[in-house]
DNA sequence: TGTTTGCATTGATCCAGGTCAAGAACTCTG
DNA sequence: CAGAGTTCTTGACCTGGATCAATGCAAACA
């Protein structure tokens, strides 16, 4: 129970306040991160309307797969996910993870069906926005439209970040930008910047940065040797973040 | 004259024949490609008139710079850009090429700044949309404003396939997949799916896709002895698609 | 309680593709 | 059209990180 493997994930007490008791948008601890953001609260009630907070998710089970019809974008509520696309030979590359307050599946709309496919990394809830009506009410409310943009152009800019990262940095390099990413995300969240708990294995690390799962393993332990980082299982305590980004590249 | 690298930019012409007589997006060639689909003629000619057709870019001059403050989101109308984005020391990626009809910029919504520079690789010119014009008039007009949801999302998905190139394929697999790329854009707007100019370097080609000018030389020596492809400088012809399709991975 | 199964670490070896170096070919400029 | 950059190609060599292999370790199961 004391190990370091046994602490309950980090955003699971949020499911049980928000998703078990059906929040409304107006009272969300997401509220800043998510897409009301900028909305009046008449047209916030409209949007609650709308969105469906479906039940949760348990880990490994998936949000939708590659090639399904898209119907609806994704907020992250509690939990993780990740993304996948599979190349040839059953190649896959792990394309992004996701936390509360983000959105997945926006890849979808243009070509009207899931290009990727979407898991929980642990228990998780997500609150599904059906894009029909989202975009019928957008019609009226130009506001959410704007903010629908706003939320795939930052996709759309992190995601650049990670070409510079497949394409330009070395495996420290990878390792000191993903650590670092987390580190922020959590903060925004109100949660430590420094000691938080891995929710995806090495493996799915790895593959996510483009590199073989030994290779993270022996980086950690450089980085934990260097006293940059303290690793235990799947929690992580980052002793000098200032080192870290410096080693980001 | 006859030689290779002479032959004209394939997309001179329309520059010629469109952007300097100030075609209505009614009657332009790229309507099909471009964000007019699916708009009322009365919106489109509302459209219009917020369309700034600005001159023509030449070679090496960018059409913007990272971290300026956005204003305009682009879409190219003749000739091809690419755009960077540079890491620590003076690396640089370059995150993707554009041709006409593709928008260029739609990263710098979220943040309100560019997040990456775009240079011309040859005579080239661009329809300016101002975003804050595009909005106003978007409340009016929902439909404009999904067709540009549907523009980022397009984006982002090849972002992600991307990925899995810089991530999970090999040098040859790259290769191929850049050229089958070229190939269909190319064949999207109206031109040889099998017979085409590079306007972009070998270098930007290499760094576009994680690998060494020299890897680049080689790989297509190597095509070529297999008669997949016949390079002659920066004109392609592409031999067996199917063959090189193959090899995408 | 031992067994299975999946994840993580560690060491030894290997190779795809990077780096270095030297020419060749092209492209600009005056 | 000569000369000076560039950009491209080709060869020789080298290395970062992949792959292979063995072991450790913890949760899940029967």
């Amino acid at each position: 129970m004391t190990q370091a493997n046994n602490v309950a994930p980090l955003f699971r007490d949020l499911a049980k306040v928000e998703h078990e008791h059906h929040v409304a948008c107006q009272s969300c601890a997401l509220y800043r991160l998510c897409l009301p953001l900028g909305l009046h609260s008449d047209d916030l009630a409209q949007l609650d309307k709308i969105i469906k907070r479906s039940q949760s998710l348990s880990r490994n089970q998936s949000l939708f797969d590659s090639q399904a019809p898209f119907k609806s974008i994704y907020v992250v509520r509690s939990g993780a996910f990740k993304t996948t696309i599979s190349a040839s030979n059953g190649r896959e590359q792990v394309t992004g993870f996701y936390f509360p307050g983000e959105f997945i599946g926006m890849d979808a709309i243009y070509s009207q069906s899931y290009q990727s496919t979407a898991k929980a990394l642990e228990t998780s809830s997500v609150c599904e926005l059906p894009f029909e009506r989202l975009q019928e009410f957008g019609a009226a409310m130009p506001q959410l439209q704007v903010q629908m943009m706003s939320r795939l152009s930052k996709e759309l800019s992190s995601d650049k970040n990670l070409m510079v990262l497949l394409g330009k940095k070395t495996a420290e390099e990878k390792m000191a930008t993903f650590l670092v990413s987390l580190s922020r995300r959590f903060q925004d969240r109100g949660f430590s910047a420094t000691e938080f708990q891995l929710s995806m294995s090495r493996g799915d690390i790895a593959n996510h940065l483009g590199l073989a799962v030994e290779t993270v393993s022996r980086l950690f332990g450089r980085l934990q040797d260097d006293r940059l980082v303290r690793l235990e299982g799947k929690s992580v305590t980052i002793e000098d973040l200032e080192a870290l980004q410096k080693l980001c590249g």
